[in-house]
DNA sequence: ATTTATAACGAAAACGTTACCGGGAACGTT
DNA sequence: AACGTTCCCGGTAACGTTTTCGTTATAAAT
C-alpha cells in the first residue's frame, strides 16, 4: 500500500481553473475575492482534503508556531501538570508545543536549547536543571529568540520568570506549624543553592524572626539530592539530634514522605511527637498515612500563564519585557500537622 | 533590544566569497568540496553561529523529522515514562517529538490528529482514548501518515501495536494469588470494554481455569471510571457480598489503593484477610501501607520500542508493515499478598 | 599537442506558500 | 465621454536549502 500524494494549492488551481494566488487567498478569506469564489474553493478544498503544507507556511511567514519546552523531567507529577497547562494554552493561541527533557544535567539542556533554536521555534520555555552554571549559553539564546523561564528559574538570566510565591508559601507553612504550638523547627533544603530551595529556605527563617523563635543551625539540615531515600536517612539524623525539633519541614513532598516512613517506622507520633510539612502536594501526599500537610503548586496555572507571557514577547519582538509574575499557593493542612 | 537576524548560507557565502551551493556542500560533506574550503567553511559557520533553518531543510526534502504523540492524559505516572521513552528513542534517531493529550475525549482526538497531519509529521504515535468509536478517521490518516499504535491500541485500526502482554501479565498475577493459597478471587475492571480491561480480565480467567477455580459473577465488578475513589466504593461492596473474597485483583494500581485505604478503616487485615493485587507499579504503589503487589510495566520500553517501529516504517513507506509487539512485564511482589 | 578524465566550484531550479504589485472590468462621478 | 474608484483576480518574487547540471581549471593519457 502506497501513501497517497499530498494535495497542493496548485492542484487546486488547476482544478478550478484560478490562479495559485486567488486560491491561497480564497482559503485564507482575504477581503479581495468575492464569497462565491471563496466558497467554491473551500468546498472544493475540503472535499479534496486538502491542508496546507505548513512548513511552507512558516517557512515563508519565518514563524513556525511552535514553542519549545525544556523541563528537568517529565515523569514528575507536578511537572507533567505544567506540561499540561503549557499544552492546553500553546493549543489555544495556535502554537504546537515541543516537548524535551534536560535530564537535570546543564550540558544536556545546553544542547536542547541548541536544537530548539536550530529548529526555528518562535519561542523558547525552560525550566532549568538544579546545577545550571554557565548561564551564559542561555542568555545567548534569549538574544535570538524569546524565552521565558518557569518555575526553576536564575535571576541572573534577564527574561520573564514565572513562578511560584516560593519565599511567602513556605513562610505561610512555617507559620502554620507555629500556630499549631511547634517551636523547634527543623528544615531539610538542598545542598546546591537552587533558586527553589533557596527562596523557601528564605520564608522559613522569614517566619521564625516574626515569631520571635531563635534560628538553630542544628536544625537546618542540607541534602544533595532531596528524595524520599535522603527523607528516610536525615529522618534518623533528627532523631539523633540532642535536643528533638517538635516539626519537620522539607522543601518537597518526596523527602516528606521518607521521613514519616522512617518517623513511622520507629513509632514517632505524627504529629504530636514531630509535625511533617511538605511541598508540592504530589498525588502520594494523600497515599502516605498520615496524610502530608502541604503547599499546593497550581502546575496547570504556572505552564498557562508561561505561556502567554511566551505568546506576547513573541508578538512584540521589537521590544523584550522582564517580568517576574508569581502565582499564588495555598496550603493544604491535612493530618501530619494536625491532630484528628 | 532587538532581536539578532538569522544567519543564512547566503550570508556565509557572501562573507566567504563562496556559491550558496558550496558553503551547503561543504557544511554536508560533500565530496565535491576539498578539504581545505570544508574546514574553512565549516570553522567560519562555526565563528557565527550558523544554524540550518529546519524548516527550509524539511520544506525541501518533504521531510520534517518530527513525530507525533497522543496520548490520553500526560499527568500519569505510567503515560509520561512512556512518554520518556519515545522522547530518547527519537532524539537518538534524530527526530523531534510534538506531544499533545486527548484528554480522553474522541473528537479531541481526531481533532489533533488533524492537526498533526497538517503540521507534516514524519509519523504519528497514538495512545487511544478510552472509548474510541468513529476508527474510520484514524484508519484514513493510516493512509497518509505512518501510524503505530501503543499501550491503548483497538485491532480495528490495521497498523502496527505495540503493547504490553496484557492478557499473559494479569494471569501471572492472578496465579502468583492462588500459589499464595487464595482461591475465592474477585477482579475490579472497567465497564468499557477498553483493549487493556478486556484482556486483563481475559489472564484472570485463563488462571482459574487452569487451577480449576469456579468463575463466581458477584466476584466480577465493573466500575466506569477505574479511580481511587471508586476503588474505595467497590471495597464496601465487597465487604457486604454473601461470601467474601479473599483476594481483590484491581486492574490499575489507583483502584488498588483505594480498596486498600477502605480496607485498612475497617481494620480487614491484608494480606490475611483479603490480598489486593494491582497494576502499574506506579510510585504510590510502595507509598501506601501495606505495599501494593503488582504488575510493572516498563513504560520507556514502550515508548522506545513504539518510536523504533515507527521510524522504520517513515524509511520503507512502500510497504506498511503491521505486526504486534508484545513487551514483557513482570510481577512485582510486596505486602499487600505475602506475609511478612 | 590534443583529448579525456577528474576535481572543485557556480548557476539555477525546485519545494509550497504568501505578499506585493499590477491590471482589467464594472461602476459611479464629474 | 473622460476619469477615478473599487472589486477580483493573475503574475511574480521571495523565504533558505538541496540538487542537478554545467563550467572551468588542472592533471593524466593518448
Amino acid at each position: 500500500m502506497r501513501k497517497k500524494a499530498t494535495i497542493t494549492l496548485k492542484n487546486l488551481a488547476e482544478d478550478l481553473n484560478l490562479s495559485v494566488s486567488t486560491v491561497s487567498r480564497a482559503l485564507n478569506n482575504h477581503q479581495d475575492i468575492r464569497p462565491a469564489t471563496k466558497e467554491l474553493v473551500c468546498s472544493y478544498a475540503k472535499k479534496m482534503n486538502y491542508f496546507p503544507n505548513l512548513f511552507a507556511k512558516g517557512f515563508r511567514s519565518q514563524k513556525t508556531h511552535i514553542i519549545g519546552l525544556i523541563v528537568p523531567q517529565i515523569s514528575n507529577y507536578f511537572t507533567s501538570t505544567v506540561i499540561e497547562g503549557v499544552l492546553q494554552e500553546a493549543e489555544e493561541k495556535g502554537y504546537r508545543v515541543i516537548v524535551s527533557e534536560s535530564k537535570n544535567c546543564p550540558d544536556k539542556q545546553e544542547e536542547l536549547i541548541q536544537m530548539m533554536r536550530q529548529f526555528g521555534v518562535d519561542g523558547l520555555l525552560l525550566s532549568l536543571t538544579r546545577k545550571t552554571k554557565n548561564v551564559q549559553n542561555i542568555i545567548a539564546a534569549a538574544e535570538r529568540i524569546p524565552l521565558v523561564l518557569l518555575d526553576k528559574v536564575s535571576n541572573k538570566i534577564p527574561c520573564t520568570h514565572i513562578i511560584i510565591n516560593e519565599e511567602q508559601a513556605a513562610f505561610e507553612a512555617v507559620e502554620h506549624l507555629i500556630h499549631t504550638g511547634k517551636k523547634n523547627i527543623a528544615i531539610i533544603k538542598e545542598t546546591e543553592k537552587s533558586f527553589n530551595s533557596e527562596m523557601r529556605y528564605r520564608g522559613y527563617l522569614k517566619a521564625l524572626k516574626k515569631h520571635n523563635l531563635p534560628i538553630d543551625e542544628q536544625y537546618i539540615l542540607s541534602t544533595e539530592d532531596i528524595s524520599l531515600q535522603h527523607g528516610q536517612r536525615l529522618a534518623y539524623q533528627i532523631l539523633s539530634l540532642q535536643k528533638r525539633p517538635d516539626a519537620v519541614f522539607t522543601i518537597t513532598d518526596d523527602c516528606a514522605i521518607g521521613v514519616i516512613k522512617t518517623f513511622k517506622k520507629l513509632q514517632i507520633k505524627i504529629p504530636d511527637d514531630i509535625a511533617v510539612l511538605g511541598f508540592s502536594n504530589s498525588l502520594n501526599s494523600t497515599i502516605i498515612s498520615p496524610k502530608l500537610t502541604t503547599v499546593d503548586q497550581p502546575g496547570q496555572k504556572i505552564g498557562a500563564t508561561s505561556v502567554k507571557y511566551l505568546v506576547e514577547e513573541i508578538n512584540n519582538e521589537n521590544q523584550v519585557i522582564s517580568k517576574t509574575v508569581e502565582i499564588k499557593t495555598h496550603l493544604v493542612v491535612r493530618e501530619s500537622t494536625l491532630k484528628l
